[in-house]
RNA sequence: GGGUGUGUAGCUCAGUGGUAUGAGCACUACGUUGACAUCGUAGGGGUCGCUGGUUCGAUCCCAGCCACACCCACCA
């Protein structure tokens, strides 16, 4: 029996539960078909579940659910990323609480404290992927610091270093001061800021009262300047190159250079170069070999190599200005608007710096990349976003893997003692190795930095099935089909998973790469906590159950757009899932369990034909455009069908069949009810599996689970039985519009007399009786003599509203002001096609389709012209 | 500065070279029909951003413009 009410609380978890239990999410290894797998996006292990994962995950179960009701072997894999600084920053804050710091512990005590904590509050993520439904194979759950994902990590890092792939280098990156890290560009984000640029000069050594002139942001960072640099096109200033200027202050004596990084309109004409702190600097630097003079720390402070050590470069920046103008050397300070690079963590200035640091050569792994893309081994869904992808790709950067970090994975490098580096997969080879190289047996130091936590991600799609052991999982399942994930995240991962997995597994990691937009508040504004517009995903489900959230999120995806988080509207698809209770309770009231003998090939009663041939139509929609990913299309045939079609219309119709006494009929409609009923279930399945698998257990006896029933393919839909009823549905809306626009009271009794016959009248006529019926019932009609073929219909219809014994009720006059004002859309409409027609332009050159409709369109218009002087002249005298 | 995308009903958005039978929400009127008021029936509401061009025909294709998002780079 079913609950009155529709209350998914009282079912979703426990269905869920016995779903985990029986196993139902594993994949069936010994099945022919064929394979199907996603990787999920692994969260991170510190998240709580937002509206973005409810929209990836959402489309990643619609995918999974469909393609393993197609019998495929389908594989959800499943798990969480150790995200390096995220994580280190919640256990650091937790430390913090009890006051005490990561350096109070050490590096492994630490390391044992985030394990401890994953352990106890790591997988809150997971527990709300599942319910939202997520029907991931968590018996294979992985973390990316696992044992087994560790190993993968080594692996691949040995080998790129072995090609040369991976190398140490002393270059200018981007310090995370608040984490003491080194992080990749794209950790950077530039923010809008009205800053202060200051303009200021450096004496010219041995020239009393000559100065150059420069403008700069950061003054502070004058301690490291080598040079001054002017362009040799500089008419106003290029007598200057080649003399030397002084670094008030501090009193040393930089060259001035000729450089074109110096742009005569900019600034002064004339830049200081500081090749330590700024990229563009370091280049110039490089090109005319300059020392580089570090000034700052590793927190951020200005260090012994300034006249402010200790301070912070505000500060110092203060303390500068305020020499510099007690110095007498000060132009002017005017407000700037410039950009400044946070980072996308801590939110502290990034500094550039120079350290020690570990790069993948990306271009060279690009290059492969590109070519899969290319050639169409991975593709884009939508299309366009693999511009960007090319664009990023093509232009890309060594990749700074390391990280001054200790939460993460340690990079397996091992130093001698003359600082030989030995890359080896375990202490045990890198010590044979050392052994071989020195001839004897040596103390070996790790290396302590760790890798970028991208780096283990950017093996996920075949880390996660057993790599680099040869696996049943890994030959079944890679590459998996496809990914799902937010344009936000191509470059950091879609585009390192892409370059990982071409390089080791020389095949792409999916085949097709879904890419969604962002969820928005409902304003179209993004959501963020700063803002405080942010919405649970877990209030939703409360609120409204993790199905209507769900048919929100695939309802609302269309490609290529982000979504606005929309209340009302996810309150709609609860309310949908309402109406599809109470349409089972009406079944389950009227006898429709079991369809055991149902064949829905040979269903008699016209009205169960076409309910048959529409859900059949429903499929083919559902199927075709979940095929095309897309998704809104999809959610939205189902809506239509279960609601417009089999709600508004079906159960309508067969009513009289059941308050009636042909039992035949009555059997036949009980069956097909069910049917149509489990087949709403099966085909709503993917969207909403929760209510979709409560009716299924509790509206009859089943062999099979919904999750594992079969999705029916390529059934032939029945065009014929679809306007048998088609046509009356449209002759009832009619009568009811008549009824409204004559503004009837509810009491008053219509009479309508049908004529006509036909050769195939019977069929039709038994059809129209039903709708009849329950339109006498419905609408106080009466109907009499009801014969009548499909394609009469709207002309008899036509006639019987102007036959219509309503003399006294209708508004003659209104009725012909009606009737004139259509005559005129007629006749304008006429000479529209009449014009048409007669042009030799659009009877040759327009195709032959279109000309033959638009002639069709002529001679209906024409016959609806005759009926509508008819009818006027009929009532003429009213 | 380079690039991408978006402007369609009050709101959030589908869609299409052939008269916009557009969707949901909101709105108006009516409704205690034996699944459902988390409902039903009917209705109002749009010069498809602007301006040109291509075409027999443009909301759709092309160009320009305006507005709004976003991404990348840079600004001494």
């Amino acid at each position: 029996m079913l609950e009155k009410n529709y209350n998914p609380k009282d079912f979703e978890e426990k269905i869920y539960a016995d779903w985990e239990q029986s196993g139902d999410f594993m994949p069936d290894m010994h099945s022919s078909k064929d394979a199907f797998s996603i990787v999920i996006p692994p969260p991170n292990v510190t998240g709580v579940l937002h509206m973005g994962h409810a929209l990836d995950d959402t489309l990643q179960d619609i995918l999974v659910r469909y393609n393993r009701m197609l019998g495929k072997k389908v594989l959800w894999q499943p798990g969480t990323d150790h995200a390096g600084i995220a994580t280190q920053m919640v256990v650091e804050r937790n430390l913090a609480k009890e006051g005490i710091s990561r350096h109070d512990l050490g590096r492994e005590k630490f390391i044992e404290t985030v394990w401890k904590w994953k352990e106890k509050s790591g997988g809150t993520i997971c527990k709300q992927l599942r319910r939202l439904g997520a029907s991931c194979d968590w018996s294979r759950e992985r973390f990316t610091m696992d044992e087994g994902l560790s190993r993968a990590v080594r692996r691949i890092f040995v080998n790129l270093y072995k090609d040369g792939l991976i190398y140490k280098a002393k270059k200018l990156v981007n310090w995370d001061s608040k984490f003491g890290t080194a992080v990749s560009d794209l950790e950077v984000v530039q923010k809008e800021t009205v800053g202060k640029m200051y303009y200021y000069k450096y004496p010219i050594e041995g020239e009393e009262g000559q100065y150059v002139h420069i403008a700069t942001t950061r003054p502070e960072t004058m301690f490291g300047d080598t040079a001054v640099a002017i362009s040799k096109n500089n008419e106003k200033l290029k007598h200057l190159i080649g003399k030397k200027c002084i670094i008030p202050i501090i009193n040393r004596a930089i060259p001035i250079i000729a450089d074109d990084h110096a742009d005569p309109e900019k600034g002064t004409g004339a830049v200081k170069i500081t090749p330590a702190h700024d990229f563009n600097d370091f280049e110039v630097g490089k090109r005319h070999n300059l020392p580089m003079i570090n000034v700052l720390n590793l927190d951020a402070t200005l260090n012994e190599n300034t006249p402010y050590p200790g301070l912070t470069t505000q500060e110092a920046r203060a303390k500068t200005i305020e020499t510099l103008t007690q110095m007498g050397l000060m132009d002017k300070i005017e407000d700037h608007p410039m950009v400044i690079p946070y980072g996308d963590r801590s939110g502290v200035v990034i500094e550039p710096l120079m350290t020690d640091q570990w790069f993948v050569d990306a271009p060279v792994l690009a290059k492969e990349a590109i070519r899969a893309v290319e050639q169409g081994e991975m593709e884009f869904v939508p299309k366009s976003y693999e511009k960007t992808y090319f664009e990023w790709m093509r232009n890309i950067q060594p990749w700074c893997i390391s990280r001054q970090l200790w939460w993460g994975h340690q990079m397996p490098i091992w130093y001698g003692p003359d600082g030989t580096i030995f890359c080896e997969e375990s202490e045990e080879e890198a010590q044979t190795a050392a052994e071989k190289h020195y001839g004897k047996s040596v103390a070996l130091t790790r290396e302590t930095d760790v890798l970028d936590t991208w780096f283990s991600s950017g093996l996920w799609a075949f880390s996660t099935l057993g790599w680099p052991d040869k696996t049943s999982y890994l030959d079944t399942f890679y590459p998996t089909s496809v990914l799902v994930t937010g344009f936000d995240i191509i470059f950091f991962w879609v585009a390192r998973m892409m370059m990982m997995s071409m390089y080791m597994m020389k095949k792409v990691p999916f085949k097709k790469c879904y890419i969604h937009g962002l969820v928005r508040d409902e304003q179209g504004r993004k959501m963020s906590k700063s803002k405080g517009n942010t919405v649970d995903p877990m209030d939703t489900i409360e609120k409204y159950g993790a199905d209507a959230l769900r048919f929100f999120m695939a309802a609302m995806e269309t490609q290529g757009r982000d979504i606005n988080l929309n209340e009302s509207r996810i309150a709609g698809y609860r309310n949908f899932a309402t109406k599809l209770w109470n349409a089972a309770r009406f079944g389950e009231m009227n006898g429709c369990q079991g369809r055991k003998d149902f064949d829905e090939k040979t269903v008699q009663h016209p009205v169960n034909k076409w309910i048959v041939a529409k859900a059949k139509q429903a499929t083919k929609e559902v199927t075709d455009n979940l095929n095309n990913y897309r998704f809104s299309d999809a959610a939205n045939a189902v809506y239509q069908f279960v609601w417009g079609t089999f709600c508004d219309w079906y159960i309508e119709m067969i009513k009289p069949i059941f308050y009636g006494n042909n039992e035949a009929e009555k059997a036949e409609t009980k069956a097909c009810f069910a049917w149509v009923l489990d087949r709403i279930l099966v085909i709503l399945h993917p969207f909403m599996p929760f209510i979709t698998t409560e009716l299924w257990n509790n509206t009859q006896q089943r062999e099979v689970k919904l999750i594992h029933a079969a999705w029916p393919m390529a059934e032939e839909v029945n065009l014929e039985a679809i306007n048998d009823i088609d046509w009356a549905i449209d002759l009832i809306s009619a009568i009811r519009s008549l009824r409204a626009e004559m503004n009837l009271p509810a009491s008053a009794k219509l009479n309508i007399t049908l004529s006509g016959a036909g050769e195939d009248s019977r069929q039709h006529a038994a059809a129209f009786n039903t709708i009849i019926c329950s339109l006498a019932r419905l609408e106080s009609l009466s109907c009499q003599n009801v014969e009548v073929t499909p394609d009469m219909v709207q002309s008899v219809f036509k006639e019987c509203t102007m036959l219509l014994p309503l003399k006294g009720v209708i508004d003659f006059a209104a009725e012909r002001d009606r009737l004139k004002k259509e005559l005129e859309t007629l006749n304008k409409n006429l000479e529209g096609y009449a014009r048409k027609l007669s042009n030799p332009n659009f009877v040759e050159k327009a195709p032959q389709a279109v000309v033959e409709e638009e002639k069709r369109r002529q001679a209906e218009a024409l016959e609806n012209k005759a009926k509508v002087e008819k009818a006027l002249a009929r009532i003429a005298n009213f």
